[in-house]
Formats: structure tokens, C-alpha cells, sequence
DNA sequence: CTTGACCTTCCAGTGCACTGGAATCTCTAG
DNA sequence: CTAGAGATTCCAGTGCACTGGAAGGTCAAG
């Protein structure tokens, strides 16, 4: 299986998996004596699982050292656990940000909906976003 | 006002006013004799405006251009307006998003304390990321 | 023999908002 | 006179996950 096949099946481009390659998540493959890079299909079953950690919002450098836990011959199951649980959290605090942020927003348009384009620069750059 | 004066009463470090000047949120102030950046309480101002702007979610790019509209000697609310509605539509997108992946983190939570480290790798990776 | 698809390497750029560091200049206090 | 704080410019790097492009090698079909 040339690169070009192992990205048509995977739904990558040839770049990204050279990318994963040389980012340490794939590992260098056996090549033909053209210099080709030659897969099996284990290449495609690495990538999905890169695909389903990537959406589960772990990093590149997470998923490597999954990666490197399970070709070390270890479980990686206490290591995912824990990544899970800080993405969790990680993700707790961005939505309540985000939160905060619409709440901040909404306001905003409230305001602006009062604003008189006219008058609005009297003391400032703009009353909506910055009010006295 | 020297840089580090306005650095002092903004918040921001010198580094910070200069590449906001550089990238045209920051008019060019008068120099002293010396060379020194020499700025007006003008400055102190823009750059709370520009402290609001970018808390409201604004990008630097945006807050350019609502900038340029009242150097200009326009009124900027309309755009402004438009820019706030904007941002909260994409942070409703962003709120889907998270809790969507907040949802399947949960789900991968629970598998993983389903999981048996012994037997996880037999057919995989991971069988909690990435079950067959 | 040529065309065209596909492969190779290597280097560099993207977006965003800064941040770090080197080399040099200016001013004030002791 | 010197030390030190603070200013100047310019270049380059950060993190993240790619993406683009140049210059060239390989192979099957026509």
C-alpha cells in the first residue's frame, strides 16, 4: 500500500500522514526499492485511532505518548483515563468561559441596539464597547 | 508619557505597545529629542478601548478596523453591531461544539472505568478511544 | 519516447497575539 | 565617571496541526 492509497483510505492527505510520520506518530514504514513508503494495513487502523483520540480532543503530543505506552508493550489505559479527565475539565472551564463571554456579548448587543451612531463617539472610540 | 509609563497605567509591557502600533492599533506618537515614544493620555484611552474590545472576543484584525472607521471620522457602531452578532454565532458554534465533545468525553469516562488494562490491547490500540 | 500521475526530500509559511533577546543609545543619581 | 534603569531597532521564536512549493525520481499507459 503506497501513501497515496493509505490517504485515500484513511480520508488524509499524503502531507499530513508525512507529517504523523515524522511527528512520531506513525512509524517509519518499510520501503520499496523505488524509495516508495510501503504500508500494511495496520497504518490504517493506526491513523483511525489517531482520528477517533483527535476527536476526543486530545492533543498530537497526547496521542503520541499513547502511542509510545502501547508499542512499549504497556497498557495505556490509566494514561488515557487521566487525559480524559483533564480534557474534561479543560473543557468545563472553556465552556464556562465561553459562557461568560456570550453573557458579555448579549449585553453588548443590547447596547448597541440602544446606541445613536451619531452621538456614540462624543467620549471615546465607541460607546458599545466602551462605555465611560 | 514614555512607553514604560503607558505600559505601567495600561497594563500591557512595552513589547505589547509596540507591536500594537506596529500592527497599526496604535497611531505613531511624537518622539522627544531623545527618540523616545511621547504619548498623550489619548493613548491610555485606545488602549483600554482596545483591553474591552478584545474581552467582548474581538480579534486584533477586527478591532483595526473598527479603529480605522473612527480615524476615519466615521461612526463604527453599525460595523461594530455586525461584528458583535458575528462573534456570538460563532460562540454558540464553539458552545455546540464543546459540549458535543463534552458528551463523548463523558462516554469515554465511563468506558474507561469499564475497561480492563489487561485485556484492552488485544484487538487495537485503545479500546477506550478507539473501540472495533 | 513522452506524458502524466504519483512519489521523494527539504525548507518555509500559515494564524494569532504576542514574547525573547541582542546590540545599542539616553538619561539620572551618586 | 560610572552604574543602572529604561529606551531604541531588528530579528526570530512560541504553540498547534498542518500546508505549500520547489526540484527532482519512478512507473505504467499510449
Amino acid at each position: 500500500m503506497r501513501i497515496g492509497d493509505l490517504a485515500t483510505a484513511s480520508g488524509l492527505t499524503t502531507k499530513t500522514i508525512r507529517f504523523y510520520e515524522q511527528a512520531g506518530l506513525l512509524p517509519e514504514p518499510p520501503r520499496t526499492p523505488a524509495g516508495y513508503r510501503d504500508y500494511t494495513g495496520d497504518a490504517t487502523n493506526r491513523l483511525a485511532f489517531i482520528r477517533d483520540a483527535q476527536g476526543a480532543g486530545l492533543t498530537l503530543a497526547e496521542i503520541r505518548s499513547v502511542l509510545a505506552l502501547r508499542d512499549g508493550g504497556e497498557s495505556p489505559c490509566g494514561h488515557v483515563t487521566e487525559l480524559i479527565s483533564q480534557h474534561l475539565a479543560d473543557i468545563e472551564r472553556r465552556l464556562a468561559e465561553l459562557r461568560k463571554t456570550r453573557t458579555a456579548l448579549r449585553e453588548l448587543a443590547q447596547r448597541a441596539s440602544r446606541t445613536n451612531p451619531d452621538t456614540c463617539g462624543e467620549n471615546g472610540i465607541c460607546t458599545i464597547l466602551s462605555p465611560h
